[in-house]
DNA sequence: TTGACAAATCAATTTTGATTGATATGTTGC
DNA sequence: GCAACATATCAATCAAAATTGATTTGTCAA
């Protein structure tokens, strides 16, 4: 932690770009939908096609919204790809609610 | 709680169309800028125009959809409406990520 | 090396959301 | 009642995001 943070200033706002671009990605039921499907663990888009009945590009595009916005995380083994949730966009989302929750203690 | 939940059941998935009307909301930077102002208690839209330098009918439009969405409650005095946090928009988003994050126990 | 499969990318279209300026509604004090 | 003010709503335009079908890229196995 940076001196100037050292039990003096407020805890500063987390950029509000990243934010949007989170919250921007689970805006979307099909997005939702998705990450529903890896609670369970990491899926190859082969699956999710099945499972969610749509369209291969349709996931694919939706997939990388995810992946920009760092809710998902994908790995190549041969010709698959295992998507998996990523939690550094949850961790943004949840900085942000918390820090607007009027119940919660302001630093 | 419903019979059928108690201590048997896993948690049912929050209804996807609040938590992506939610995260719609959160979405567009201008809304996570009033957000952000009423992080110090209620203020009425004349002080939000002041603050964010922004037309009256923009502000009454993005704060119209945080509404909606939950995210913020109206309480009308005299002339003056004033905004402030609504939780319950901000519990709806983190049961989901909550939900959704390995990290936490699934039931 | 070719054929088959998994997935990404692209271009065209459609849908949805944001901005703007003008107008309408509701409240107060004269 | 009327003027002034705070806010909401409306219609028109503009911009961004989603859908679709076709094409491309990458990988494997015969």
């Amino acid at each position: 932690m940076p001196e100037s943070r050292r039990a003096r200033s407020p805890k500063p706002a987390p950029d509000a770009g990243a934010v949007a671009r989170c919250c921007h990605a689970l805006s979307d039921e099909t997005r939702l939908a998705i990450l529903e499907c890896l609670r369970g663990g990491e899926e190859c888009v082969c699956n999710l096609t099945g499972a969610l009945e749509s369209a291969q590009s349709r996931l694919s595009f939706h997939l990388k919204v995810l992946k920009d916005a760092g809710l998902v995380r994908d790995r190549r083994d041969g010709r698959w790809i295992h998507y998996s949730i990523d939690t550094e966009g949850l961790d943004t989302i949840r900085e942000f609610i918390d820090r607007i929750d009027p119940r919660r203690r302001k630093p």
